[in-house]
DNA sequence: TTGAAAGCGCTACCAT
DNA sequence: ATGGTAGCGCTTTCAA
């Protein structure tokens, strides 16, 4: 029967955690005083505070985040909602996020929305069962659903929309302007010389139309007409951008340069445009959006309009700790980072432009 | 004071996410009867069942994972420990993983090792107080650390390796056999009719020393003599994989032909190959590994052989599961994927190859 | 400086 | 079919 006993406690020993208790008993101090001694409070005496630390460390002794979050209603978890993981721009994002939280003591759990806002608003239910304690929303929606905003707001629960902006909706949001990113595009086109300028836009969500907003206001400012035609729905994968691409140059006259609404649309239409034999970027100057790693080694490299996918999940994960932290509910914060035009052999028709990268130097 | 009290009540209410307290004290229920009632318990009238279930409902009740977990000892996270997601062979692993995962009601924490043996060890240890259910590892290690490995057998938490192996650990392993990536690769080169087949190897783990095992197996089959000159080291990045590629040709004779660790490396050697003003691939053909999702649109189409990124992490997590829900602990299991030449402009210079892809379709 | 008691929200066990 | 009691491992409050 002792036998048994021992069997059991051995047993026990093996596979559960050790907790405070185990600290507490063989101290002969009580769990109270390993929790304080533990979290470094002042009213433990030093002695005591040694022989806890001592022991925990001897016992390999990590906290039940459970347990800790279900006494403290804080979890330090965070919660990251993105569509797609494998649009290297949103994995680049959430590397920045990770590097930013980590450090904390935060786990980031990431949610996938598959780019459908019924599924997006399931999954941020499910992190708020998890009692995370703030939420990074690339959102899937055109517009804010109001329950679920209202329900964020209600349970004070801190959110950051990143990259995507939701349109009415008053929050903190960090990314980048897409109107700029659409001017800079098209005014880059322009000075390179292209007279019929296409664009081939996403999603009808803010990001698509602020860069084709952009779009449409450059080629007013130059006083070139815009017409429905040069614009088509290239949604923001590779093989939708080819697909949009064969339909423009089926035109007549074709564009002789086209803003894409990212890189990966982009990749697709530098196929399209050399497939029917044309040339890049003397037939058609190609630029897209988001200067993701791959851009610079794709079939022609790729000019671009950098939007600082690292540092935006970084500035997401600092303002989303600043109003974790903070006591009261700080007004809503927008951080904007500048659009930054990359120029590569895709659009690069005159040398000598600035921001042009030498030839032969591979980045 | 009576007006303070339903002020404080009211805030409750709107602060506060609503228990099983609430539910029970409306219904005038034990909360007992609430959790079996909500856990579809058979134990419980079919009338209790459904005025639970529709109080639940209007109060939009979400169960306290995390007092689930304390309770259970279940908390429905798993961990991923990736080097980086900005690998996009890893992210798009990450994303199978989550696709199996989520509607089981899991959450995934992603954590970054960033290719270091000791943070990995250290987010592995910070998983372990989340009191995750079981942990995928696509390991930074060359080998197992005896320490971190004893405690997870220890502590009975269930893990799958992935993509990476550990030398000498039986384990449970989800990913394909780097010496076929090897020997794949290598063959078709032969096949294609070079001569002077070069390696870029990767980084000193088992996927390196594997892929490179399979290289030198299929040059002594074909009585090619092996020369270390013409196997350098690349890393796992585009960069590193340009300056690699570089100091091939400076050998005499180049090679004319190279198999690179993977993607990424296979880019940085693309650029560098024509930026020495020599063709590809009849100059020297390129193929790398991984097949990631913008390896067809690279500067020149990329040869590569497909390692089903998708499906590793779909298998892997459904085999963490079965270990999860296991009884008792089954015997590791090793899942092996099978590689899949993919033949394109990079390395084809014989036509009907049975694997090429016709000229012109853009896939 | 220390610790007893209560509680976080849930589940398991065992009566009734 | 229902519910009281006792935890899960931690923190908070307050008394000693």
């Amino acid at each position: 029967m002792i036998y048994c006993i021992s069997i059991l406690l051995e047993e026990d020993r093996m596979t559960k955690r050790t907790s405070m208790k185990d600290i507490a008993r063989d101290l002969n101090v009580s769990i109270v005083t390993v929790s304080k001694a533990l979290r470094n409070q002042k009213d433990i005496s030093q002695a005591t505070r040694q022989r806890v630390l001592d022991r925990a460390a001897e016992l390999n002794y990590m906290p039940n985040l459970a347990a800790q979050t279900l006494a403290t209603q804080r979890s330090y978890i965070i919660g990251f909602v993105v569509p797609d993981l494998m649009i290297s721009f949103f994995a680049e994002i959430s590397k920045g996020v990770s590097e930013r939280l980590a450090p904390l003591g935060y786990h980031v759990v990431i949610a996938h929305s598959q780019e459908d806002p019924e599924i997006e608003k399931q999954e941020i239910e499910r992190l708020l069962a998890r009692q995370i304690d703030g939420l990074l929303i690339a959102s899937a929606q055109s517009r804010p659903d109001a329950d679920l905003f209202q329900s964020l707001e209600t349970r004070h629960v801190p959110y950051v929309l990143v990259d995507r902006a939701l349109p009415g909706l008053r929050s903190n949001y960090v990314g980048v302007k897409d109107e700029g990113i659409g001017e800079l595009a098209t005014e880059h086109l322009v000075e390179q010389g292209c007279r019929r300028i296409a664009h081939i836009r996403g999603p009808a969500l803010p990001t698509g139309a602020g860069r084709l907003k952009g779009y449409r206001g450059v080629l007013r400012r130059h006083g070139m007409e815009f017409s429905a035609k040069y614009v088509v729905n290239g949604q923001s994968g590779k093989h939708t951008g080819n697909l949009a691409m064969r339909e423009l140059l089926k035109l007549d006259p074709p564009p002789d340069g086209v803003f894409c609404y990212n890189d990966a649309v982009a990749a697709g239409a530098l196929m399209a445009i050399l497939e029917a034999g044309l040339r890049i970027p003397d037939d058609v100057a190609v630029i897209g959006a988001a200067n993701v790693h791959y851009s610079d080694v794709l079939r022609v490299p790729l000019s671009t309009i950098d939007q600082s996918s690292v540092l935006i999940g970084q500035k997401a994960a600092d303002l989303l700790v600043r109003l974790i932290d903070a006591k009261t509910e700080p007004a809503p914060e927008r951080i904007l980072i500048p659009p930054r035009l990359v120029v590569r052999e895709s659009s690069r028709r005159k040398f000598g432009v600035s921001q042009g990268v030498p030839v032969g130097v591979f980045v």
